[in-house]
DNA sequence: TCTGGGGTCCTAGGACCC
DNA sequence: TCTGGGGTCCTAGGACCC
């Protein structure tokens, strides 16, 4: 289709989604010319896993998700650059500025997508796809990095476009085309059927979009629960009544937090472990009291060498973001589970139940007196902020990492 | 040296309350 | 002395997303 023609089926298709590029990837080798003709995949550590990798990586097999070790066999030539987050969150931010030049509803689903919804809009910049393009120039001007866009009438049609577009294209899906363009694709391109799901639907014939459009709800319903069910009928007919929501601000606090770690190697030592499960309590508590919230559940995650997970969590009567308080319900639900030195090969910590402090002062301010925790917490606090995170850690923590 | 780290949502059973 | 029904909270596990 001519760019005209575009811009006309475009008319009724006010919802954008926007993907960039191999993100990671691109920004890391956008200052690297010596880069720019081979295979390059961003990731390591080690025990890592692959967060990005470039055009020519990806013709080796290489994919984001896959262990290192796989993505060095399959590309044993990919030169391979260690995330820099400071500078990938830099160019999000600059990228969905200028979005939001477009249009206030912007919806940024993480540091490289977003949903706009143009409808007010296109008076002043032209059709949806006119916009597409402009963004997409403007974006490759200032960034160095493509994008490509999906231009549909809805949310979830929009999302699958982008997808169809890669790379650095833009794809319409007016809306008397939607069916066409949804039938045939496979089950595991919707947004909601991962791994499991597609072999779930695979074992009863269902293999297109198309399959599940035509299977009774009930069905559907009767395989992966009432909920998705649900949803993947109306997805399959293009019914999404999904509206793009500006992500939530500071009134609507994240709804858990947590931290993770997997260790260097599989450890079966107590000390170890509770000494990781203090510095996790002490990170969590940290980023709970900079973002001003207070949590009521503590969740403790243990995964053993051979990969299987379990958590064990327990409420307390009080919101808190008191760092002993935490440390010592982890430690207490570790010390339950009873291992017999089993080796371990990651341990983690997740505050949920959030709220804004400001609605449980009053029981900060009792325990703090009780205890004396939350004033050692803000001299913590003053102190990082001064002289940065690695200058004030708990005792048991000395030693660690640093000369 | 197979499989990160940050999240959200759903399901299901049992406790508890009215 | 024979068996309610609904709502909410808590816990554990699992799937999924980027």
């Amino acid at each position: 289709m001519s760019p005209r023609d575009l811009a006309a089926a475009s008319r009724e298709c006010p919802i954008l989604h926007v993907d960039m590029d191999a993100f990671y990837a691109s920004v890391a080798v956008r200052d690297r010319p010596d880069l720019q003709d081979v295979p390059v995949i961003v990731g390591g550590g080690h025990r890592g896993v692959v967060l990005s990798a470039n055009y020519l990586a990806r013709e080796y097999g290489v994919r984001s998700a896959m262990p290192m070790t796989r993505a060095r066999r399959l590309c044993p030539q990919a030169v391979v650059i260690p995330p820099e987050f400071a500078t990938f969150t830099a160019v999000s931010s600059s990228v969905m500025e200028n979005f939001r030049q477009v249009t206030p509803l912007v919806e940024a689903l993480s540091l490289d997508e977003a949903f706009l919804d143009v409808s007010g809009s296109v008076r002043r910049l032209g059709s949806p796809y006119t916009i597409a393009e402009q963004l997409r120039a403007r974006i490759y001007d200032e960034q160095g990095i493509t994008c490509s866009v999906g231009v549909a009438s809805t949310v979830a049609v929009a999302k699958l476009a982008s997808r169809r577009a890669k790379p650095d294209g833009v794809v319409v899906v007016p809306p008397q085309s939607v069916t066409a363009f949804l039938h045939p694709l496979d089950v595991g391109e919707l947004w909601g059927v991962g791994e499991k799901t597609t072999q779930m639907l695979n074992r009863l014939g269902l293999m297109t979009v198309g399959d599940i459009a035509h299977t009774p709800l009930a069905t559907l319903q009767r395989a992966v629960g009432a909920s998705l069910g649900a949803q993947l009928h109306q997805l399959a007919w293009g019914q999404d009544r999904r509206v793009v929501t500006p992500r939530r601000g500071a009134d609507e606090p994240d709804k858990s937090m947590g931290a993770d770690e997997t260790f260097g190697r599989d450890t079966d030592d107590p000390e170890v472990i509770l000494r990781e499960i203090l510095r996790l309590s002490a990170k969590v508590a940290g980023r709970m009291r900079t973002a001003r919230v207070a949590g009521r559940t503590v969740t403790l995650r243990v995964r053993f060498a051979d990969f299987t997970t379990i958590t064990r969590s327990r409420t307390l009567g009080d919101a808190t973001d008191v760092t002993q308080e935490i440390y010592q319900t982890a430690a207490d639900l570790f010390t339950a589970l009873g291992l017999q030195r089993a080796r371990l090969r990651l341990v983690g910590v997740r505050m949920e139940g959030l709220l804004p402090r400001a609605a449980v002062q009053r029981q900060l301010v009792l325990g703090a007196r009780e205890s004396g925790w939350s004033e050692a917490d803000q001299a913590v606090d003053r102190a990082t902020l001064r002289f940065g995170a690695q200058a004030v850690r708990p005792a048991t923590l000395l030693g660690e990492g640093r000369p």
